[in-house]
DNA sequence: GTAGGCGTTGACGCCAGCGTCAAGGTCAAG
DNA sequence: CTTGACCTTGACGCTGGCGTCAACGCCTAC
């Protein structure tokens, strides 16, 4: 398929597409216009990419879990490099969690102290954000 | 006093004394050789402003306060603005806290799926980001 | 006079992940 | 042949808060 299609399927612009490339994550066989042909499996490193993306990975993180792809594995995150990308990232997330939190009794403090009554309820459990 | 000055009483750049200025959050004074001076008022804003932006405000969510003060408040919160700021903030800061347990939530169970036995402990709690 | 420590404005660089034009080539349908 | 949908590369814009030159003026000390 032409990089219009993997676009529509994959849920991502063209400029994504080229940009992905761009930065060595996709590649693409040419057709003999010059037009990149993608495979299925081009498919399946987008959307893995797009997932990756959406739960606040960057584009350097995902790296690893497309390269387990390529090596043949059925999940990016097969490989030892894409837990360790994991590990890293929950680590990550839980400190920005602790700042935020750190953050918000800051600005509660501040703001109950300016305009006391003006306090809504205490900050967001971690019981919600589980699904 | 000087530009250099205030910057080193404030812990601050010049570049970002006179980015602030270029934004509109300060001014200062000429000389007659066109040197910026400013007072010990403009220091207390100056450190206002920084205050603020290590909590996590821009530069936007500042104005408020600075305006407050130059207004002849004691502290830039008195204000009915400001005190609107706190309120938005802690909202937003309140999403993000949400936004990012969910993302833990995601994160930790593809790296159980991925490696189990890999988990460490639980997601921070809110007790701990209490002073 | 001159070294050098202060000040001035202007403007590019940076980080990420693209959006959005610009200026064209390709190909099938009518 | 022409239209129009698709493709190509290249390059600037965007967001925030500055860092970092560049090229120059001011002022004091020696």
């Amino acid at each position: 398929m032409r990089i219009g299609e993997l676009a529509r399927r994959a849920g991502v612009s063209t400029r994504a597409l080229r940009y992905y490339e761009q930065q060595g994550l996709i590649t693409a066989r040419r057709a003999a216009n010059g037009y990149r042909e993608y495979s299925e499996a081009d498919l399946r490193l987008v959307t893995e990419i797009r997932s990756l993306l959406t739960v606040g990975f960057t584009l350097e993180d995902a790296r690893p879990f497309v390269a387990c792809l390529r090596a043949g594995h059925e999940s990016g995150a097969s490989c030892p490099e894409s837990v360790e990308v994991y590990r890293r990232k929950l680590a990550e997330i839980d400190g920005e969690i602790r700042t935020l939190l750190t953050r918000r009794a800051e600005v509660a403090a501040q703001l109950g102290a300016a305009c006391p009554g003006c306090m809504f309820g205490p900050p967001p459990d971690r019981n919600e954000g589980e699904s």
